[in-house]
DNA sequence: TGTGCAGGTTACTAAAAAGTGCCTTCTTGT
DNA sequence: ACAAGAAGGCACTTTTTAGTAACCTGCACA
């Protein structure tokens, strides 16, 4: 499991470190619409494996961004939710977003999106 | 070398990998205080090795935020440069930075700073 | 004559991250 | 009796990143 080492060059490199992962940020997207079960999760994210969804979920609960919760049945029942530190996020990310729209829109390159410029503006409408 | 991928995620993704390398973001640092020779970064950099610090600006330069500029001497002198692109990325480091900031409070990481969140108001403030 | 400096390159190695495939537990449905 | 679905675990391989060490050019200086 990887572990946030004590000392960074600054801050920015932990946050790189934090929502860097392969996955990462494609599941807090999913996450931001709302609580989600792994399998749901796993169903979104078109060629995830079953290692690698667990693994980053595992690092985003570990560094508090997701909570996941357990329920006690047969069978199993999990669902998985954002934290008050990763809704917090959400300005970082939308600064990044608009940053990556206009730069690649400059280079001229495409992508398949799943946070736009535009889906925080409508969240920030409805909020 | 690192190329951009054609297809990415999402634009954050891209964000990522064009600011993700070991050093990026403390170039990136460093070339915003102004124009810098090569071997003035590395000694900026301690624990950074040549061949990286090649790398890394190879990268950069690549992606568009860095210029290299060479002057036809001998001992040949060369000097990097943010471009416009790279200014333009500073409010998105700035926002990281804030929540990185926030985040290393919140769970008692310690580090080595570069970039601040004071540093950036104390950037705004000038400008 | 050879040492240093500026700004690299190349080949090789080690470590980290991601991907593949198969195993498990319990229950409901056919 | 057997498959499927939920939520993983474990061992192994591949790919990507980072780090080490040696080499190069061309001049200036002792």
């Amino acid at each position: 499991m990887k572990m946030l080492k004590p000392e960074y060059h600054c801050a920015i490199d932990m946050v790189i470190e934090i929502i860097g992962g392969k996955w990462k940020v494609l599941i807090l997207w999913n996450l931001n619409e709302g609580v989600k079960r792994f399998n749901e999760l796993k169903r979104a994210l078109p060629g995830i494996t079953q290692k690698m969804l667990t693994q980053q979920l595992r690092e985003l609960e570990e560094h508090g961004l997701v909570n996941r919760i357990e329920y006690d049945q047969v069978p199993p029942r999990v669902e998985y939710v954002t934290t008050d530190l990763g809704k917090k996020l959400q300005p970082t990310l939308f600064e990044m977003c608009k940053w990556g729209d206009m730069y690649s829109e400059d280079r001229g390159i495409t992508m398949n999106r799943c946070w736009t410029t535009y889906d925080f503006m409508e969240k920030k409408k409805d909020g």
